[in-house]
DNA sequence: ACTATATGGCGCC
DNA sequence: TGGCGCCCCTATAG
């Protein structure tokens, strides 16, 4: 259960010399086991050798191994400190910027930005800017104003979950517009899953669909039976959910595998549900337009980001379908009317430090603009008819990129009718009572406040896909295979035995698991994760900060 | 208890 | 501009 610690491949476990009378082992258990070597120092035929001798070691009394015990940042290569877990808190190379903002001078323990209760606004734009007086106002003033900001409710509990649902991890999750019960995920094999989570045994995986990652899906407006799907295949699908029979409406890739600089994947996908116009974008800066109806690509491609750069994501605004929001790997985000689109003809061009994961209008004025970036920070823009040169506020936040994981995205909470509530997951993790996790973030974008973040004992993976429901308090997330399902739970003895049963664990031998979610008595493998036996008991509550905000 | 692997972004030359 | 090597909290199968 205590999270491994990850030893690098890069140091060969051999040991060079010995010091054997100041045997110095055993201050940190943790790191005790291994002697890293300095790279390079010793070929693989000592190794051999070492070994060697170690099994014949019967006595041959050769001298004693001297060796100086140089313990080496993995980070830095430096000696005289280490980066690496111990227990379950992960201590940063001193030398390198702070890992979570992306500053010298500190690292992620100390970081003034850490995500926290009064925290989490950086003192970018705003707080440097001149008119310190707007900010004093803002901050201190006007939050006496009463705002219609009912009180967040928040999905803080595991209700139902689908254990390795999916062959591979989870890439995309959306509800259906209509039947409340329904969530489709999305994997990287490009794989389609659709769930009736109150049934919860009532599931199914439709494997057929693509051949490879599965970035975004969209229902059909027009037919909530079908959705359509955008691949790195290159393909847009169309998939009938009751049959998983489906249809591709585009290929990029017609001639096939011609290699890596031609291989044309889909990112990007909307639908302009007003002229009936599906969006699509590619990892080559290009946008295609392609009719709903007769399932064409309308007119030629328009290039919306930077030439052979990826376009990440596409969001048609909610009043004004019109308008399009883009973001890509070329660091921009960029508003466009579809309209009046050709090559370099956005309206506004919203700048980010590195890689834009996910850019959308807030869902129901349209009128705010949420950004993920690369660079940790969540950017929010209060007013797309306001000052768009630079971002409201940003809001520091570990969202690392990790080529092997889904990127993050932070979600607007639908049913807020003050579009203040997000939900994003954090890549860094936090020691929980002796138990590393990856909790999920709800923040408030308006202040940069952490309203709650909500973990699991029994989820030690980290869960980048996040999607909340958009009529019931309901938190859907995808780490790793599985997906969860969370609600705002009392947890009492009851509950937690309901909730076992609505553990599905898929695999070899699928079963139901009995037994108590979260419980003291009970069966801590609930999850049937991989654990070491002398698991210890674990006890987390889900931290929801503060029922009042104060502003 | 290992290792291989996935095809990502960036900085450097 | 392209190719290459590097890379701090991955997660899984075999």
């Amino acid at each position: 259960m205590a999270p491994q610690t990850r030893r690098g491949p890069s140091f060969p476990k051999i040991v060079i010399e010995r010091d054997s009378d100041t045997e110095d082992s055993s201050e940190e258990e943790d790191f005790d086991d291994e002697v890293q070597k300095l790279a390079g120092e010793a070929s693989d035929d000592e190794q051999a050798e070492e070994k060697d001798d170690a099994s014949t070691s019967t006595k041959r009394k050769r001298e004693p191994i001297t060796i100086s015990l140089k313990r080496v940042c993995k980070v830095c290569k430096q000696s005289g400190h280490e980066a690496g877990f111990r227990g379950a808190t992960y201590i940063d190379c001193p030398m390198k910027p702070c890992f979570l903002c992306k500053l010298p001078g500190h690292t992620t323990m100390t970081c003034p930005h850490k995500v926290a209760t009064e925290f989490g606004v950086s003192p970018a734009p705003l707080k440097n800017s001149h008119n310190s007086l707007k900010y004093l106002f803002d901050r201190q003033l006007r939050c006496h104003v009463p705002k219609m900001k009912p009180a967040f409710v928040i999905p803080n509990k595991v209700n139902c979950a689908v254990i390795r649902y999916h062959s591979r991890r989870v890439t995309c999750l959306e509800f259906h517009p209509t039947k409340n019960n329904i969530l489709i995920s999305g994997d990287k094999k490009g794989q389609l899953g659709v769930w009736d989570y109150e049934k919860v045994h009532e599931r199914i995986v439709y494997g057929n669909i693509h051949s490879c990652i599965l970035n975004n899906m969209k229902y059909n407006p027009l037919n909530d039976g079908t959705v359509y799907g955008a691949s790195s295949d290159g393909t847009v699908s169309c998939t009938d959910l009751e049959t998983g029979i489906s249809s591709s409406l585009v290929n990029l890739n017609p001639t096939g595998w011609q290699g890596p600089s031609s291989w044309k994947m889909l990112y990007g996908l909307d639908l302009n549900s007003d002229k009936g116009i599906l969006l699509a974008a590619d990892n080559f800066g290009l946008l295609y337009m392609i009719d709903a109806r007769s399932n064409n690509v309308t007119g030629k491609p328009i290039l919306i980001h930077k030439k052979k750069s990826k376009v990440t994501g596409l969001h048609c605004h909610p009043l004004q379908p019109d308008l399009l929001l883009s973001c890509g790997n070329d660091h921009f985000a960029r508003i466009w009317d579809i309209r009046r689109l050709e090559d370099g003809s956005s309206i506004y061009n919203l700048q980010h430090k590195r890689v834009v994961n996910s850019a959308y209008f807030s869902p129901q004025s349209g009128s705010k603009i949420l950004t993920t970036s690369q660079d940790n920070r969540i950017r929010v823009w209060d007013s797309i008819f306001g000052d768009l040169d630079s971002p409201s506020r940003e809001i520091v936040h570990s969202q690392d990129f990790n080529r092997h994981l889904t990127p993050f995205r932070a979600e607007w909470d639908p049913k807020d009718i003050s579009e203040s509530l997000v939900v994003v997951g954090r890549y860094i993790s936090e020691n929980y009572n002796g138990v590393a996790l990856h909790p999920i973030d709800f923040i408030d974008i308006t202040n940069g406040q952490l309203v709650a973040e909500v973990m699991d004992p029994n989820i030690m993976t980290i869960t980048p896909v996040n999607k909340l429901h958009p009529r019931d308090d309901v938190l859907a997330s995808g780490s790793s295979r599985s997906i969860f399902i969370w609600k705002p739970q009392e947890n009492t003895e009851l509950e937690r035995e309901e909730v076992a049963n609505r553990i599905i664990i898929c695999g070899k031998a699928e079963k139901s698991r009995k037994g108590k979610l979260d419980d003291d008595s009970g069966d801590d493998d609930m999850f049937d994760s991989k654990k070491n036996s002398k698991t210890k008991k674990i006890h987390v509550k889900s931290k929801v900060h503060g029922g009042k905000r104060k502003c």
